[in-house]
RNA sequence: GCGGGAGUAGCUCAACUGGUUAGAGCGCCGCCCUGUCACGGCGGAGGUUGCGGGUUCAAGUCCCGUCUCUCGCGCCA
């Protein structure tokens, strides 16, 4: 017989089936078992019933078993009927149960609250919970929807690569790796400089994929591994374009998660967020002034947060743009302002109170990026590979970073960045805790 | 890196100013239960109080060191 899936159970009534799934509840009443079977579609409630054949294995099943079930599908007793729950008008009348695979308790409750710390030294197995598949649904939703919004507008999805020959963008935290015998490489911080080549020869290009930053930083919004989703796009007029299209992007997934993730919501506590007309927009020094605050070069966190209230309040926003950063605070292919000299066309997009993504129009004239450069404190020459496309021409762009982790935490209102992290990797994380004390089975004498 | 908080049963947490045998809920095991759905009832097992040292008649509790977690800051996505 053919497995049938939980989630379809509705149109089998009357009928002998097979599904196959996990023990999610057993409650034993003696004469009676009950049992609540999970598949990836869905919950719902066997019955064993009094002096069945199958009794004597139903004894022994546990939470967490794999098995096959035998039964047939029933409309529930109209008093015995649960709106909303485990398919609450049917149930599973069981003819036998076949064990797939035995299971030992769960070290850790599977639907109350558990510490960061627990949830992450059994991720294997805090995903089954309810919550965390809910999480993981909505990030898988996120990318599905980044990437149907722009391939609808004529972006082409590429891989950067993931190893890079130098610490190109001069910035701090870059972890390197050993590359052969006597080489050294290092792990991509971004894939912007790629990105814009790339932009070079297909105009509008996104990649999504890992990022490596090897910041010591300990709070609820970094990681030293995470997942970028980025785009660029060529012949555009200014920053304003970018921020139109990102714009579109968001109002795209939020879109399919209302549309396709509900229940995730629902299973968080979580609520979709505030759109208006169009996001709010401030300069730098608007919002700096709207704070009462001096006009520093950035954002402290909780000026980040603050303004974020502030959109909330007075705009009907949980998203707010902020432009024009200076010079000094932005890399070298941002490009300068002519209208407002010494800032740049560049943004950061809160959310929620947090930073989920900063963007810009980038520099395109090869001398003006090569000045650029120099003006760093870079060296040209080691950007020749780069520079190559912008001598050879390139169209005005600009395009975003964005942080995947930190947008899925935010939609859902998660306290800390790696509940919204499979396996987040931090100073002292990375899957097993002082794996190096653990020998391999070859290592050891026998 | 700096500054707060914390580490007690498998999980989540109690234990007042140091004071008897370190407790509870959930989970687990056994028995009972014919409609449960957070099932219920009775009974039971389970602890080097992170680790090391110190003060004291006496330390989960106070002191020092160390490890880990967590929150905030710097930096960023």
């Amino acid at each position: 017989m053919e497995r049938t899936l939980i989630g379809d159970l509705g149109g089998h009534i009357g009928e002998t089936i097979l599904i196959s799934g996990w023990v999610d509840v057993r409650r034993d009443q003696g004469k009676m078992v009950f049992f609540d079977f999970r598949d990836r579609s869905g919950l719902v409630q066997g019955v064993v019933l009094p002096a069945s054949a199958a009794m004597e294995m139903a004894k022994d099943v546990r939470n967490e078993y794999v098995v096959r079930v035998e039964g047939v599908v029933n409309k529930r007793p109209e008093k015995n009927v649960q709106a909303g729950k485990q398919n609450g008008g049917l149930e599973l009348e069981i003819k036998g149960i076949e064990v797939l695979s035995v299971a030992e308790p769960l070290p850790f409750d599977t639907d109350a609250d558990i510490n960061l710390d627990t949830m992450l030294d059994y991720r294997p197995l805090t995903i089954r919970r309810e919550r965390e598949k809910a999480i993981f649904k909505v990030q898988h939703e996120i990318i599905s929807g980044f990437r149907e919004y722009l391939d609808k507008n004529g972006f082409t999805e590429f891989q950067a690569p993931k190893l890079v020959g130098d610490d190109a963008e001069g910035g701090a935290g870059v972890f390197k790796v050993e590359y052969f015998k006597d080489r050294s490489a290092y792990l991509a911080t971004s894939p912007q400089l790629y990105k814009q080549m790339m932009v070079g020869a297909f105009e509008r290009v996104y990649a999504t994929g890992p990022q490596f930053r090897a910041e010591k930083h300990a709070t609820t919004r970094h990681l030293n591994e995470i997942s970028m989703l980025d785009f660029e796009m060529g012949f555009i007029e200014d920053h304003t374009e970018v921020m139109r299209m990102i714009e579109g992007a968001l109002r795209h997934i939020t879109d399919r998660l209302a549309r396709r993730a509900g229940d995730a919501f629902a299973a968080t506590g979580a609520s979709l967020p505030l759109l208006p007309e169009s996001f709010p927009v401030l300069k730098l020094r608007e919002a700096q002034k709207i704070l009462g605050i001096s006009p520093e070069p950035d954002l402290e966190p909780e000026h980040e947060r603050r303004i974020c209230e502030w959109a909330q309040k007075e705009r009907g926003s949980d998203f707010i743009f902020i432009t024009h950063y200076p010079v000094s605070k932005r890399p070298f292919y941002t490009m300068e302002d002519p209208e407002d000299p010494g800032f740049t066309k560049s943004f950061d997009l809160l959310f929620r109170g947090v930073e989920i993504l900063s963007g810009s129009q980038r520099v395109h004239e090869y001398g003006v990026l090569t000045e650029k450069i120099r003006a760093k404190g870079l060296n040209p020459e080691k950007f020749s590979f780069y520079l190559m496309a912008f001598k050879y021409g390139m169209p005005p762009h600009g395009g975003i970073g964005m942080g995947l982790e930190r947008l899925t935490q935010k939609y859902l209102g998660l306290d800390n960045v790696k509940e919204a992290t499979l396996f987040p990797r931090d100073m002292n994380r990375i899957d097993v805790l002082l794996s190096s004390s653990i020998p391999d089975e070859s290592d050891s004498d026998i």
